[in-house]
DNA sequence: TTGAAAGCGCTACCAA
DNA sequence: TTGGTAGCGCTTTCAA
């Protein structure tokens, strides 16, 4: 900024105005000094601007960016960020609460102005290093134990719930459930819906439970050990999208034909076969009300914290209906129809 | 850290020599200033530290986050980032080339230390912004015209090759290439391979290739006309993951029955019936290595910029296998064994 | 082993 | 309409 001061033969602080566009500099000033700008492509640093304003940049803080369920939720957020021309540091803490404290020590350290957090189990609403920076932050995907806070989750209860009375319609009695890693607290969340909604129906029997870590290996054998004796499991709803695509294989493996209801969306999930009747949550949805609700904050919105549950949705595949690779009466037309190699 | 400097009766210089491990601090005076620290709960302003030093900060520029391609992509750039205590800012251009701008105009704006970017078609190496700074750029799964430059792309003309001699070697002739929209240089680029080799094994006829954009709808009427008349197209190679899940569904609107290998591969390509063979890219490998490069330069590495092809693998599913949902001659047992619903 | 002072690039405040 | 000065939180240099 001083080069430019000295090029365009005024102070420091008129460039200043101009960059950041204030009131009260004479036209061809203006134009004299943007001139200089372009001409030794001058850009504002960041970092100073940040020391006595704000970073314009805020943190997201998930579980994994590869899992298709946080980079929408991510991709969500992050355009959020643009519309406001904030940045997005973003980081998966894979599972580790160590390793999600570490980030949530460098993202105060940077001095984001707000944090979007997927919570691990151990990190409190009133994390010290968090409260005492003041920096909003609002927990996504998971609730945080302690004071109130900002917390944007999807209905679990109500999800699992209409996977079962789906399946319960459909004439299923003894349904079990599949869940990821009892870390998690969507996994717990899951199950205990599960169990709960089981008892209020009045099914027979124990419920059948089997939480991760889930292999296509041991999950077959589950399987095959819940469809053996009498009162054999019919249908299986799944914990996640990451069981779901186990489940699939495992089914495979074993050589079952059970109905499945999956937790999470996934892109292929019609053209499995049979299709994959889902429980969909919609993680941009998640990740959009949680950047808006953190943006709100930081516009000075300054009403109580509070949860907003987000709706899932059952999507209906295949229910009834014959796989279409497999007609029932007529066989491919043709010779030899060419297959998929 | 002139409140931990009060607090511990020291002068700033030694609680920056102490938060920073510098030598030369005696023992008890570094134990009373990491006391006042934990006390008062400070942590470093990493602004202040990056007006003097490094932002510890990369940008990654891609195409879409959402895109399990490229967030896999990201994941990995994220995780060479986080080992070497950098943090990682993301952003998505989602085909616009002015949003590129912006996007990097954003990062040097911030001072980033580097920056992966799957550059967009008219960002050439020589952009004036970015050269004038002197932020180490690596360009992934895309090159940049102009001079020479780090560039990590996959072998697109060999991953095409090994398409088509798959589907040759089991016996199509009529093969048909299904491409993304033109404006992507990867869509080209396989395009471009695809009539060449075609050209190079003497098939007979015009190679038969459609750009995007597809639509569900759009594919299964240009896919119904290949089929049609004399010499029908048996086989078809898709352009990348989203024009996979398009044909898929294009192939089931229209009922056709094509022999299919599929850009990208994805997660339930063996679940879809019958089971999809694949040219696999593996994009965490992209990211790696050019995260790895990138961190390359910030350690100082001056040696010319070069190119890296990374290999491309054919994942081969189903060949010949009756898919596993209509077996030939055995029908499923059991009186009705339950279904998906 | 410790500290004082200067300055990184910028904005806030007040004066001209 | 313009500019000077102080200071944000830190590191660097040099002196004690």
């Amino acid at each position: 900024m001083a080069d430019v001061a000295a090029e365009a033969h005024v102070s420091v602080k008129t460039v200043s105005r101009v960059v950041n566009r204030e009131p009260g500099v004479r036209p061809d000033t203006e134009a004299r000094v943007r001139a200089v700008i372009e001409r030794i492509g001058f850009s504002r640093n960041g970092g100073g601007h940040a020391l006595l304003t704000r970073t314009q940049t805020i943190g997201l803080v998930i579980e994994d960016l590869a899992n298709p369920f946080y980079s929408q939720l991510g991709a969500a957020v992050e355009r959020e960020a643009r519309i406001r021309r904030y940045q997005l540091i973003t980081a998966s803490a894979e599972g580790s609460p160590t390793r999600q404290r570490g980030i949530l020590k460098g993202l105060v350290a940077r001095r984001v102005d707000g944090i979007v957090i997927v919570p691990a189990d151990d990190v409190p609403a009133t994390d010290p290093a968090l409260v005492a920076t003041g920096t909003p932050v609002v927990y996504v995907d998971r609730p945080v134990r302690g004071e109130a806070a900002d917390i944007i989750v999807s209905d679990n209860a109500g999800g699992v719930r209409s996977a079962v009375e789906h399946l319960v319609a459909h004439g299923h009695r003894r349904i079990g459930f599949l869940g990821d890693l009892p870390d998690y607290w969507t996994a717990r969340r899951r199950r205990e819906a599960f169990v709960d909604i089981l008892a209020s129906l009045d099914l027979p029997g124990e419920p059948r439970v089997a939480m991760g870590p889930h292999t296509d290996d041991s999950l077959a054998t589950v399987l095959a050990g819940w469809c053996r004796g009498r009162d054999p499991v019919t249908a299986v709803i799944t914990g996640n999208n990451r069981v779901t695509l186990t489940v699939l294989h495992a089914l495979r493996r074993a050589d079952l034909r059970l109905a499945l209801v999956g937790y999470d969306d996934f892109e292929f999930a019609d053209l499995v076969d049979p299709p994959v009747t889902v429980v969909h949550q919609d993680p941009g949805a998640l990740g959009q009300k949680a950047a808006q609700q953190l943006f709100g904050r930081l516009l000075g919105d300054e009403s109580p914290p509070h949860t907003v549950v987000m709706p899932t949705r059952l999507i209906v595949r295949s229910s009834g209906r014959v796989p279409a690779t497999a007609p029932a009466g007529a066989p491919p037309a043709g010779p030899r129809s060419p297959r998929r190699t």
